[in-house]
DNA sequence: CTTGACCTTATAGTTAGTGAAAGGTTTAGA
DNA sequence: TCTAAACCTTTCACTAACTATAAGGTCAAG
């Protein structure tokens, strides 16, 4: 298979599935005479595999700890519970900062007239210097 | 002041710092006889106004806008409320967006068995080739 | 006079791709 | 048979918001 047809296949685009190989995320499928890439099976296996990790918000190097899980038949459950606990942990701690940042800025919101005046207490509220270690 | 000492005062680090004048964000203060930067009151001001607009989640381009909103005086505070109420927005879908994929992610959890058997539903899940728009 | 803490600049690296340039190949149609 | 579109190739540069490093100049204390 060309590389077009893998993309539409994965929904990858064909600029992203040559990215993966050039960081060697993937295995780099044999060419043909003219220099095309030749897909396998296995090859768009992988690809999939990728398509998926990164819509679950997995980073590319956690991919690349998931890929070699996958291709490990040793490999013990353990370590994907591990690595993917980790992963809801931060996105835990990063839906709470947003929510905090919502918090704030909601709350600055319902104090600004939003009017024609120049009056506006969330320019005041971020020019002030507040935070001052030492008072 | 010098730039190590603003650096301390606003909590930004220097470096930090010397990038926001290189992009032109904020006034390049004068250089003294020894080239070093010479921040003015109203330079450290707007330091400051830019470390609160970043904590508060702002992306530099929103924080120019800010910042001339802020130096503005015939601004409208209109300007100030829709500016904040859209990011408003952006951090509740970008929320919305983390929730489901931790909804899909702790779901996956419960399915497999975190021990040292390779059975994981995880793996299975990611290698799956579920999405195809033909399939 | 030396040591360490400052300050300066320029360059490159980070994430995860995307866009563009410049060119070779294949396929369908006139 | 020619040509135009739709493929494919590579490399370089760009994105956001810094951070790290190198290589060097300056200043204050002992």
């Amino acid at each position: 298979m060309n590389i077009g047809a893998v993309a539409k296949q994965t929904g990858l685009n064909a600029k992203t599935i040559r990215y993966y190989e050039s960081i060697s995320l993937v295995d780099s499928p044999p060419r043909r005479e003219n220099g095309y890439r030749e897909y396998s099976e296995k090859n768009v296996q992988q690809l999939w595999f990728l398509r998926h990790a990164r819509q679950f918000g997995f980073s590319i190097d956690e991919c690349r700890d998931l890929l070699s899980l996958w291709a490990n038949p040793n490999r013990k459950s353990v370590e994907v519970h591990s690595l993917v606990t980790e992963k809801v942990k931060h996105i835990e701690q990063h839906t709470q900062e947003l929510r905090q940042m919502k918090k704030v800025l909601t709350g600055l919101l319902d104090e600004c007239p939003g009017d024609d005046s120049p009056h506006c207490s969330i320019i005041a509220r971020l020019a002030a210097e507040m935070e001052c270690p030492n008072g």
